[in-house]
DNA sequence: CTGTTAGCGCATTCAC
DNA sequence: GTGAATGCGCTAACAG
């Protein structure tokens, strides 16, 4: 058996409540008391046992990380940021890759409270326009505020429910986007988008590029891209191609994707279709794939703060794990212009 | 507080411990009384409590994960992997991502210790040979055998411990790579790739490809791609253009890359120097990246079986946490060589 | 400052 | 088949 408080106590002559707060640093505890027993400690291979104290105090320290898995290079430079500065804490994450279907994220949200997670990260799932669940899933994740569990939604957020998230600031990031492909001369702009992933971060981005396009009096050509036929198919590729082929396209000279690659799918239409980039064509992608660079002509993108978004994440999770009460907290983080030659002109 | 199987109990007029025999599906129990406390327990929002349970049974029924994050598409789809079929088994994974240096890796290890995982999955930390600690690494991953804690190593392992290990068969893979490039005719096959990033994986690639060179009779050509000077830059575009001008790439026609993103900086190198791919030099990247399709022209790849890496590893888990014994467990994964435009010729 | 006393929720002996 | 008793390792009152 591993040793325990006990044996460390009786090695030291003390009581393990003594141990205890020896190990939690508790002031009480004489200086020379607590280095005595903790080099005890350590010649006997102390290990704390967290569920036991977890058991006793009610805490695990462990968060439940709700995430997708799609694109997910984004998730492990989110999931790494949270786990940073939860790791400071003592804490770790609990993952759990959901697939999009609320059903299924519901199940795994109630493993995870039998888990006794303290709180929990979560990427709500996509709305897709046909099925709209949203009434369950605002119910669903009510049921956590009831359960006084504290949850924070990252890089998008439930609308009709008022709790705290951390997104980028995707409104104004598209805004930017746009508004650098219009300085540029361009007034037949494109917007490229999924309307079958659409959530809140997709809409405001979709919504900063029509915002900008009517201000500037020009005709909004956002285009959808659809689910491709076949399951691997290049969702960009084909929206770009039909683009081009279609009267919306005509004098289009710059696109801008809802996503790095949705932008890099088209692309390759556009390389298929002989149209130089940016020359005849600029394009600007959104997300800060770290592949974007490698693209020919490397992609301008607009760059999301993805570390960021877990650290922010985690220091509200653990504000409120430590029973920071007040509203809601909504952290809108900046993103970055990342300016590379597929866009045609630097900043 | 929450339901416990003492209300539980309660409602039901029976002891606790017949709930617990209920809930845990003894046989014992008879069918319409284990129907009828699962059913009053469900009335009453019982959850059961996994620290509870641990504290009681030592087991935690969680996983430490501890991967880097560098080529975070890879470990996503691995964790992915690994996560569906652990949760089959009400496990979870405790998310560890450890930069590379060996020290962190303890340290993070001791932490999930103390969590009370009841296994491991690995990713050891890159060799470097400019700092080998391997002496060291080995005594502790001895220390985890000699603990009795599970673990198994994943992508790559450590030379001179014999421990399970699930790995894709980086050996044969790089050497249908260099094959298909001979059979396509090419004489000057140039293997470019990293080696301050070297470990297992990445070192029987770069023997595959020579053992094939080798037996063609033909010069093997690796390349160094070096650590690039400013953080931020592109590794395989220095090389691929240090490649270039160095007598040593005079009449390569065709280039191995041992990663995708090393292979999509050669492949910006080719571009500049306006060379045609595949036309004037063929190209083939390693890994299986998602946006190696994207690529122009589309990046030819070996793609790796990352979900069913996870997947082994955590079956491989399963059984020794369930005390399977036996000599370690060597698993290789197939992979598979995705043809693409890059290299010039279909399979 | 340190020891005493009591559980946290559950699983596992044993009886019956 | 089911109930009663016991303790996993730890923390938190409350004494002293």
């Amino acid at each position: 058996m591993a040793t325990t408080m006990k044996d460390v106590a009786r090695q030291a002559g003390v009581d393990v409540s003594t141990v205890s707060l020896a190990i939690n640093n508790d002031p009480r505890i004489r200086r020379e008391t607590r280095e005595r027993i903790l080099s005890i400690a350590s010649d006997l291979g102390y290990r704390k046992n967290h569920l036991a104290r977890g058991l006793r105090s009610g805490k695990s320290f462990t968060i439940g990380a709700v995430v997708g898995y799609t694109s997910s290079a984004f998730w492990s430079e989110v999931l790494a940021g949270a786990q940073s500065v939860l790791a400071e804490h003592d804490y770790h994450l609990l993952l759990d890759y959901a697939p999009s279907e609320l059903r299924q994220e519901e199940t795994q949200i109630e493993a995870l409270k039998q888990k006794r997670v303290d709180g929990f990260l979560i990427a709500p799932s996509d709305d897709d326009p046909e099925s709209p669940d949203n009434k369950s899933a605002v119910e669903h994740y009510r049921a956590l505020e009831e359960e006084k569990i504290p949850f924070v939604f990252v890089d998008r957020f439930v609308p009709g429910l008022d709790a705290d998230y951390v997104a980028a600031d995707n409104f104004s990031a598209a805004r930017t986007a746009t508004r650098h492909l219009l300085r540029l001369g361009h007034k037949r702009v494109a917007y490229v988008y999924a309307p079958h992933r659409m959530n809140t971060a997709q809409r405001e981005r979709l919504q900063g590029y029509q915002s900008v396009m009517k201000e500037a009096r020009l005709e909004p050509i956002p285009w959808e891209a659809l689910r491709p036929r076949n399951e691997r198919s290049l969702e960009g590729l084909e929206a770009g191609r039909e683009l081009l082929a279609d009267k919306a396209g005509k004098g289009v000279t710059a696109i801008l994707a809802a996503t790095d690659s949705t932008a890099m799918g088209v692309l390759r239409a556009l390389h298929d279709a002989e149209k130089k980039v940016p020359e005849e064509i600029a394009l600007m992608g959104f997300g800060g794939a770290s592949t974007a660079e490698y693209m020919h002509p490397p992609l301008s993108t607009v760059t999301l703060p993805m570390r960021a978004l877990g650290e922010h994440a985690a220091r509200i999770l653990l504000d409120r794990i430590e029973g920071a009460d007040g509203p809601p907290r909504h952290v809108l983080l900046p993103t970055q212009l990342t300016i590379r030659a597929s866009c045609g002109a630097a900043r």
